[in-house]
DNA sequence: TGGCGTACTGTACGCCGTCCAGCTATATTG
DNA sequence: CAATATAGCTGGACGGCGTACAGTACGCCA
């Protein structure tokens, strides 16, 4: 508790208390609010001590981003492609407005991590179930994945609709889907005409 | 030249010369590289002289944020009004590409200056011609916008395509419009039916 | 029991955005 | 043309940031 501690005594802490407290503190009091030093206050220790668990900020913020998109399950194996490919995006959605602090990050940062992959592979996986290979696939999950994290970009931002903040979610909720719907129709209906 | 000067001595300096060298280092050194400071050093100004020009630096970046989209034309008065709405979508994505380093910036402080109203009167405009107004229309607008934003938030992010760098570009321009028409067909399609 | 790896510390560096008080060149007024 | 108000610019500083370096003492294993 106490961050008054002689040199070289242990406070015990693991890589994955501090990746705790940093959601803790975003959670709590916002990305503004993320600094090594608040960690690093809040987990009882020295700032610099924290650079015995993470490599830099950057790379603890890489981690927070894509543990975030840990929730989202993989396709089930037999219901209709398109459906599935919906339910995937939007548990995608959901799981990045869980965390909304940290949506702008991962848009500004670009993700890759072991989760982002698995989401990748997922939708892959559901195109090519759908007929949809190769370079259109390929568009297709740029289109799906991009438009799901921009939604949320937004729907995280304030002051984007003109409207209460009470219709608000319940409204851009339905636009998400909707637009979701659209381009899943678009991608269906493109998988074997057009050039 | 010489910021070295003694007090009270002025440098000409205006309103417009700073944005202007704000978006020259921007475009020169990167985002990380706009500072105060090396803005001041740019100018051949001290810092702090930068807040006779400009409230702060949120401020600054949101004015070079709108200032992007006003290369952006109005809709002409008489062409088929989806292909009108592509247009424009189209240019504000090469608007946005043309200042690489502003992407992120815009979808994570929200831009609601005059180019960005304007842009979003234009659209209203477009799809009211197209029989699509009230709440679709607002839908509509969000879905275009975000996704228009998010997709170039992407193709400035690096690394995201596993490919070369070269085919990149023209890959991604291709996607961008592929989607754009998916939801451009989804938004008239949904025009008459649907619940 | 002794040595070692390492979690932690104090301290400090070089950045950042921004504020305050003062000075003076300029614009404004008579 | 002289007196005054305005406002552009400065030196200097404050508090905060991420992070590096070197040292210390604990826990573990031989």
């Amino acid at each position: 508790m106490d961050p008054r501690r002689t040199p070289g005594q242990r406070a015990g802490l693991t890589r994955g208390a501090v990746l705790a407290g940093a959601r803790a503190l975003l959670a709590e009091r916002g990305l503004g609010a993320l600094t090594m030093r608040a960690l690093a206050e809040r987990l009882g220790v020295r700032p610099n001590t924290l650079y015995s668990h993470v490599a830099d900020k950057d790379a603890l913020l890489e981690e927070l981003v894509d543990d975030a998109l840990a929730v989202v399950p993989d396709p089930a194996g037999d219901a209709d492609w398109r459906d599935e490919l919906h339910r995937l995006m939007s548990a995608s959605h959901r799981a990045l407005l869980a965390a909304p602090e940290l949506v702008p990050v991962t848009l500004g940062r670009g993700s890759r991590g072991p989760q982002a992959q698995r989401l990748g592979r997922g939708v892959t996986e559901l195109l090519a179930r759908g007929g949809v290979t190769g370079a259109p696939a390929r568009e297709a999950l740029r289109v799906l994945v991009l438009y799901t994290i921009g939604f949320a970009a937004f729907e995280v931002r304030p002051g984007f609709p003109d409207a209460d903040p009470d219709e608000r979610r319940t409204e851009l909720g339905g636009t998400y889907d909707r637009g979701l719907q659209w381009l899943l129709a678009g991608i269906a209906g493109g998988r074997t005409g057009s050039g």
